[in-house]
DNA sequence: CAAAAAAGTCAACACGGTGTTGATTTATCA
DNA sequence: TGATAAATCAACACCGTGTTGACTTTTTTG
């Protein structure tokens, strides 16, 4: 009959990245259908045929997103034999330095925040996982905090390199994280 | 002339009061003024006499409790003399447990990313103040990356905990966030 | 207490974005 | 080329917005 044609693949890419522009200019809040439309170059009817509302449509967005984050991350999640928790750390740090105008806008004070919650939560579930198949019999509760502190330190980190000059690599950053994670306060004393 | 009346500290309320009510079943976005001074009993008039919109209120309840917070840790801060950490988080716990109502709506999914991040923002920052004065010849960029970590990982403890059950009380968090700050991973050793 | 000032009510207004419709044109596939 | 999907366009009613001016109620002050 008919292939998923990629016409449609091609205005919502239209509209997709009219939303990205947009959203370095406001919050998404004052985001109008009306005004998407127009910087897309396309008609208000054809929103519609694809999309709920502005929200609707930054939730795809987010999705495509985190697809493509975990599945860049997969490799290096299955290769390394079991556990090898800080090269998955330097390559987390990497993907987001290569794809840092998208984390700019979602992870920047107009993003979603459930979007961010999402993330957060599924890191946390993977992590725990990997960890108790290494150890089974581990505290669940212990996992839990450990694993939901780290998850939300290493955002606030990144989260704060990418908005800021992003001087440093992310090598270092990841190091940074690792070794925090890995002793606390002892970071501090480390030399550099 | 004429006292600051408290007639509009009455009304205010009530919009407050509505608005955080209405956070309970739908996010900020879809909250309409009309709904709001509906649900207040007040004119739509009225509304518009003190806040330019829904943001501009919200954005003002939050102001109000991040001043409610700091100054609920004020005492801790300044009392326990120079350095007392384990004192503080606790403090910072308790502050949360008692405000847990408050602070499930603006930590939740729907409450407004950008307070978030200016509270981090603040934390961090006073943090650094505080370690700094101890330690005056710190590494800076240790420090900013020490603090934004261990803010981000409080907070994503914090909010998993109050999204939560509550089962724990706020001395167990805040003695788990506690040792992960200060031992990092070695926290999944601990006996419980 | 009474006058003055402030706060809230109410109705009405133009404005603009929304979401949907049906008819038409344009692009794509077989 | 013919058939079908996709995008265009104009038109529509609908609803929330933000503001106005005249009126009523509450609060403060002398």
């Amino acid at each position: 009959m008919y292939n998923p044609g990629h016409r449609v693949q091609t205005t919502k890419k239209l509209l997709r990245d009219a939303l990205l522009t947009l959203l370095n200019e406001k919050p998404l809040r004052s985001i109008t259908v009306k005004e998407l439309c127009t910087r897309a170059g396309l008609n208000r009817g054809t929103f519609y045929a694809h999309y709920r509302d502005v929200y609707d449509l930054m939730e795809q967005i987010e999705d495509e997103m985190k697809t493509a984050f975990f599945s860049a991350l997969e490799p290096v999640m299955s290769d390394a034999g079991q556990l090898s928790p800080p090269k998955i750390t330097k390559k987390i740090f990497e993907c987001i330095e290569t794809n840092a105008d998208l984390c700019r806008v979602v992870i920047g004070p107009y993003g979603d925040k459930e979007f961010t919650l999402r993330l957060l939560r599924e890191s946390r579930e993977r992590s725990i996982q990997r960890c108790l198949q290494a150890f089974p019999n581990a505290d669940l509760w212990q996992l839990e905090a450990y694993f939901t502190f780290v998850a939300g330190g290493c955002y606030a980190l990144m989260a704060r390199w990418i908005r800021g000059d992003m001087r440093k690599s992310s090598a270092e950053l990841a190091d940074a994280a690792e070794q925090i994670m890995e002793m606390g306060i002892g970071f501090l004393q480390r030399e550099n």
